[in-house]
DNA sequence: ATAGACTATGTGCAACAAGCATATAGTTGT
DNA sequence: ACAACTATATGCTTGTTGCACATAGTCTAT
């Protein structure tokens, strides 16, 4: 049962967080890349992304350029197939820095729920 | 944009964390109680239950009680309507102890985020 | 040349938690 | 009788995520 719970039920972990959304946002500060790009390096990083699939990052990216946090363009030239090359808006940096508040709230409830249970238990 | 953030298009907060239920689990450790009472207690906690809605409260009772990691009874006799009052069972008791581990690894990931944040910005 | 591996992006479907609105019904106070 | 309160529950919808699959260009070894 390692690293999230699964569902009520049956199935799958289900998450539901957007911490993908949010890492990449902050990976995207760092400049220029494309989504291929962004899944190898992200495997490296600690943020929890290490095993993030095809379809979130992708979907979460279209997503995200629909919001107009990020902007793309199909790059020209180089080798292999085209590649879609992300960047961060001046709106994503603003929307970026609130979600870090939320994460700073959310961080902050799951300390509170942890510190009842080793009040009440443990 | 307090709290918690929308989701990326439109409509209304979205969470999915399930720290509801959690947060019940440990609730239920405190002794037997019927989710009305759970629901005006829950709001003065400050486990950010504060708002919980009626639907969500009995749904994941429900749901918990299914999965075994409650047990419920209806209450013979005492003042208005019925109540059923629920108790954490064994297997719950051993479920919440894997819930805060998760919680930890959670928190853990939020940190390596808030903390690639300021290393790269702020 | 061609088969297979790798690079690169995307869609269809299903699971599931959570919110809003609504339903139901007993009890208490005026 | 009527409203307010206590108490539990369902229907519908939204939105994130995972799994499986689709598509297509490029590179390498045989």
């Amino acid at each position: 049962m390692i690293d999230e719970m699964g569902p009520l039920c049956c199935g799958k972990p289900h998450q539901a967080q957007r911490l993908t959304e949010v890492s990449l946002l902050i990976f995207m500060t760092q400049g220029i890349s494309h989504g291929y790009a962004m899944l190898e390096k992200l495997k490296q990083l600690n943020l929890g992304l290490e095993d993030l699939n095809t379809s979130t990052l992708y979907r979460t990216l279209r997503k995200m350029e629909a919001n107009g946090h990020i902007r793309s363009e199909w790059e020209s030239g180089g080798p292999g197939p085209k590649r879609r090359v992300y960047q961060i808006t001046e709106q994503g940096t603003a929307y970026l820095k609130q979600w870090i508040d939320v994460l700073t709230v959310r961080r902050a409830r799951i300390d509170s729920i942890i510190e009842a249970y080793n009040r009440l238990l443990s």
